[in-house]
DNA sequence: GCCGTTTTCGGCCCGACTGTTTTCAGTCG
């Protein structure tokens, strides 16, 4: 049991509560718990070990107990009491956008509905509109959010969490000496979401590898040991595979696995018209079936005339003809970043001080942060009121005057509410430094309508960037039903910055979406959306790895500039 | 269910939005 087990336990349980009309504190307790334990930095087992579980905000004597009862048995009684209770899937349910407790409840009395393919049918065949409080537009409504819910994708694996486990794994069976490891696969290419995680190794010492591998902490299953090729069942169902291969064909099964197919295929067919042919085997010379001498990826893309591909662009999305043509982006690096302009701070629903986020930005070494705390419409995420804002400007002046090569600006993340209006005045948004909008409502409004709002925002004078353009979850919901062009026109008219948000399970815009919107020179900005600290690092490596997927370079994002060339370009005094 | 305390209980507890209504029930962040 991880810390990722742990916490869905008892977000599932948080669910299951809110199902049986349980006290609102109490569910909010489970999910404050729940989000702590996903968080954690530490081991959980580790916590344990050292009797510090009740060190964790939110976790007191009763939760303690209900983790030690996780961690040995795998659940505990009250969760095994109230999954019996309740016959409906409510997790599954609950993913639907405007399924909550009190309708589920009510569906699962009047018409039987446990899951997602009851609600389906049961909207399909009008019998929803019967029920009190509902009608002919929910049964719409409650069809177009299932086809979101379909296509959202929740059976894969988000980057991140994948990119961590390979990490992990990565430096296990490298401290067996004479040990090259390479993570290959989708998760090397940087995907947003991921099937499995892929190894190839080379090791002088085979047999230790796979005992190491098979034998590792988080392994549930082993679906196959061979010699030269072992596949397992990973914590959280997440398969994992492994190849021992000879070091000559290191990099041409790099380049195998890595993929993706179309790349691959599409290499394959400059091979042959070249009289080469290449496979996981290298490069092997038609003519005279000599084999070309290819140990590493490099030679093998220079000896068919083309420069090194990096791994996120190997999509087959036009840059093998940009490395033929010597013309392939300098993409974006973290070392690139000069700042952050979508921070949370504890003003509103972050965790962290003004100051301790201007630390952290100060060690990342950016020269400038923008706090963008909620808007008043978002209250439960404590939204700022005008009255709070001003005071909070007060207070970044105060640490502003600390400094005098670092900057703190003054933003907020201003809500673009139903009716299209932005949440504060022009009076108070003139104020801001930057001002950063964004859709928090009406997910499953119709395209037309959401587009009006995103247009509208982008058409105001005061706004500068729009954030999570699409308003996806990954693996929980698809965004709402924008017309993605219609939205980049408007931006590039309005000189507006796309954001890209680097959340972990937001990751939006796309990679496709910022390559485009690089192609009709719209200006881009990689933020981390984060509301603690600990986010800000993590969530820039995410957000560049989709920049670099969408072939950005620093000139195309707005916070590579330094200080003062950011703030020119934004008009900052 | 946690937390803090004038320390073993009481506070935590918003407000916009939608779809159904014509004053409300429910969801969402």
């Amino acid at each position: 049991m991880e810390n990722h087990d742990v916490a869905r336990i008892f977000s599932k349980t948080a669910k299951m509560l809110e199902f049986q009309n349980a006290s609102s504190y109490k569910i909010k307790a489970y999910n404050r718990a729940s989000y702590r334990i996903k968080n954690l930095k530490e081991d959980i087992n580790k916590l344990h070990e050292d009797d510090k579980l009740d060190s964790i905000p939110g976790i007191g004597k009763s939760f303690k107990n209900k983790i030690v009862d996780i961690l040995n048995t795998g659940t505990f009684p009250e969760y095994e009491k109230i999954s019996q209770e309740i016959p409906v899937n409510i997790e599954e349910l609950m993913a639907i956008p405007g399924m909550g407790p009190r309708i589920l409840q009510s569906l699962y009395k009047r018409l039987g509905i446990k899951n997602v393919d009851d609600l389906k049918e049961a909207a399909r065949t009008h019998r929803i509109r019967r029920l009190p409080n509902m009608g002919a537009r929910k049964e719409e409504r409650i069809l177009n959010a299932i086809k979101r819910y379909e296509k959202r994708g929740a059976d894969r694996i988000l980057f991140e969490t994948a990119r961590q486990i390979a990490d992990d794994i990565k430096s296990i069976l490298e401290t067996i000496p004479y040990t090259k490891v390479s993570v290959v696969g989708s998760v090397r290419r940087q995907n947003e979401i991921v099937n499995n995680i892929n190894f190839i190794v080379t090791t002088d010492y085979p047999e230790d590898v796979i005992n190491c591998f098979t034998q590792m902490k988080g392994v549930q299953t082993i679906l196959n040991e061979a010699d030269k090729w072992v596949s397992i069942i990973y914590n959280g169902g997440i398969p994992v595979d492994l190849q021992i291969v000879n070091d000559d064909y290191f990099g041409p099964t790099q380049i195998h696995l890595t993929g993706s197919k179309e790349h691959n295929i599409h290499l394959q067919q400059i091979a042959s018209s070249m009289n080469l042919h290449l496979s996981k085997f290298g490069l092997i010379n038609l003519e005279d079936g000599n084999k070309l001498i290819s140990k590493t990826e490099n030679d093998i893309y220079q000896k068919m005339g083309l420069d090194y591909i990096p791994p996120e662009l190997r999509e087959d999305r036009g840059e093998i003809e940009s490395a033929f043509n010597g013309a392939l982006p300098e993409l974006v690096t973290a070392d690139d970043i000069k700042g952050d302009l979508h921070i949370h701070s504890n003003w509103s629903d972050g965790k962290s001080t003004i100051q301790q986020i201007a630390d952290e930005a100060r060690s990342l070494g950016y020269e400038y942060v923008a706090i963008c705390d909620h808007s008043k419409s978002r209250a439960n995420a404590s939204g700022l009121s005008e009255g709070q804002l001003l005071r909070r400007m007060n207070e970044i002046e105060k640490i502003n005057n600390r400094y005098d090569d670092f900057r703190i600006l003054a933003g907020t993340e201003c809500d673009i509410k139903a009716n299209a209006s932005l949440d504060y005045n022009s009076n108070i948004l003139e104020k801001m430094d930057i001002v950063i909008a964004a859709i928090h409502t009406g997910f499953d409004e119709d395209k037309k309508t959401i587009t009006k709002r995103v247009v509208r925002a982008l058409e105001n004078e005061h706004v500068n960037v729009l954030a999570h353009p699409t308003g996806r979850r990954l693996g929980e919901r698809a965004g709402y039903d924008v017309d993605m062009d219609k939205l980049m026109e408007t931006a590039k008219r309005n000189n507006k910055i796309l954001e890209i948000n680097g959340s972990p399970s937001r990751l939006d815009l796309n990679d496709i979406n910022a390559k485009t919107a690089k192609e009709m020179g719209i200006p881009l900005a990689i933020n981390t959306d984060a509301h603690w600290t600990h986010d800000m690092s993590r969530n820039m490596k995410t957000g560049i790895n989709v920049a670099r997927r969408g072939w950005l370079e620093p000139k195309d994002v707005v916070n590579t500039q330094n200080l003062d060339d950011f703030c020119n370009f934004m008009g900052i005094d």
